[in-house]
DNA sequence: ATGATGCTTCGAAAACGATCGAAGTATCAA
DNA sequence: TTGATACTTCGATCGTTTTCGAAGCATCAT
């Protein structure tokens, strides 16, 4: 097959508005059921089933069995940084006119996760406080935390050492938001970050999104230990 | 429209064999005609011109009209992102087995821009050099020229001062190779740079490809000046 | 076993989108 | 003005894709 007829079968499969949700759906990074993803399309069992196996054979999805269930999830960090990139050309111009957001979008534009990382207001703000504090340092392609951000993370309980040991992914990068426009940070320890969130109880998913909001108690740790001010 | 329609709507467009290679073609930066855009997807002017009215309403294309010309070229570097994005996914996997690829996808994956800045192992190559010798200090979402840095690109006859007036425009980003896997410098300041190897005649387009190659001269220059060694 | 649940396969109906011939508009060049 | 070029609009055709009902498989609970 030609390198651009795989480009086009690729967005193809993106650009249904059944498929597209359930890509959508997938990326807060968690592995869902065949049937929770046709609810949340909005589709029957059937239609979902065809349109999970399309995605599947071509390299988008991932899929593991688990007795009668079986777990979807996207196959890649490469996928999630494709539906980000369309979700950004997709999202409402933010410099035109403030348009009227409904409170959901809100709830989105403050906080949710980005396949396993944060993101929204809330990652932006984490991710500029642990820059600014010399926390990290971050190269073109793999950034480094600094020996203060070490120190900080270890106190916080976070292993950056067995982190860095597994390789084969990148333990920071950029991942550009939607909503706020900037970067913030991915990669292995976004993904650690956010975990660490979310086990402490800083952080809380909004029932059936991906938006997340942040707990007082989660507010309180969040600045005096990462020094996060959530305007 | 709800926000995911939307999302839909822009990946179906990308979705067309037809669109594809003209989104393809795009991708070096520069506008082109309707009819060429035609020819060079194969199919016939009518065509093409319903997808471009297409691709332009939704925000993907901007045209620009010259005469009984219209210039077509894409909208932004968000959507030149988003392509190569979903090319990323598309490309066949290095890792896997080194199958057999053409001359042409050996001179593009040898050198190639990627919108308005250099891609490939050639602009691979480049960044690194220009990291290693500490030229270039890059944070995450904007990234500085260090002094010595500075004092290079002026003595090549690169502005930077000028670059760095225009806001608008990010200065130095990453931007992640499809063939090399590693990100590669975007931005104004790798834009600039890509012009400037062209103008002074250290790489030339290969016809009718956005592969580029480098010249005898070219490659003395860039060592000399830039310290890199194409392998 | 028996029935219930989760999911897939089959088949047919319906909707959609791509395509191109033909005709129309705008610009250029004499 | 006349003719050529670049492009768009219209209209009809044709192929693809989506969709879901119905039936089939596999797993679980009892």
């Amino acid at each position: 097959m030609s390198n651009n007829a795989r480009f086009a079968e690729i967005a193809a499969l993106a650009g249904d508005p059944g498929r597209a949700s359930m890509l959508n759906g997938l990326m807060d990074g968690r592995a869902l059921t065949a049937s929770e993803l046709a609810q949340l399309a909005g589709i029957t069992a059937q239609t979902a089933s065809s349109h999970l196996t399309r995605m599947t054979e071509a390299g988008l999805l991932a899929v593991e069995k688990q007795g009668r269930h079986r777990y979807h999830r996207l196959a890649s960090p490469a996928v999630a940084q494709m539906i980000e990139s369309i979700m950004r050309l997709a999202a409402p111009e933010v410099t035109a006119k403030p348009l009227r957001t409904g409170p959901r979008d809100a709830a989105l534009r403050a906080g949710r996760t980005c396949y396993d990382h944060l993101a929204g207001h809330l990652g932006v703000s984490i991710t500029d406080a642990l820059i600014n504090a010399g926390h990290l340092d971050l190269g073109l392609d793999a950034g480094e935390v600094t020996d203060s951000g070490l120190a900080l993370f270890a106190r916080a309980g976070i292993d950056v050492e067995a982190l860095t040991a597994k390789r084969g992914r990148i333990l920071c990068r950029p991942c550009l938001d939607w909503s706020e426009r900037r970067p913030h940070l991915a990669g292995a320890i976004g993904a650690a970050l956010c975990s660490h969130c979310f086990n402490n109880g800083w952080i809380r998913r909004l029932e059936g999104t991906r938006a997340v909001s942040v707990t007082p108690n989660g507010q309180r740790h969040l600045r005096e230990t990462f020094g996060v001010s959530l305007s």
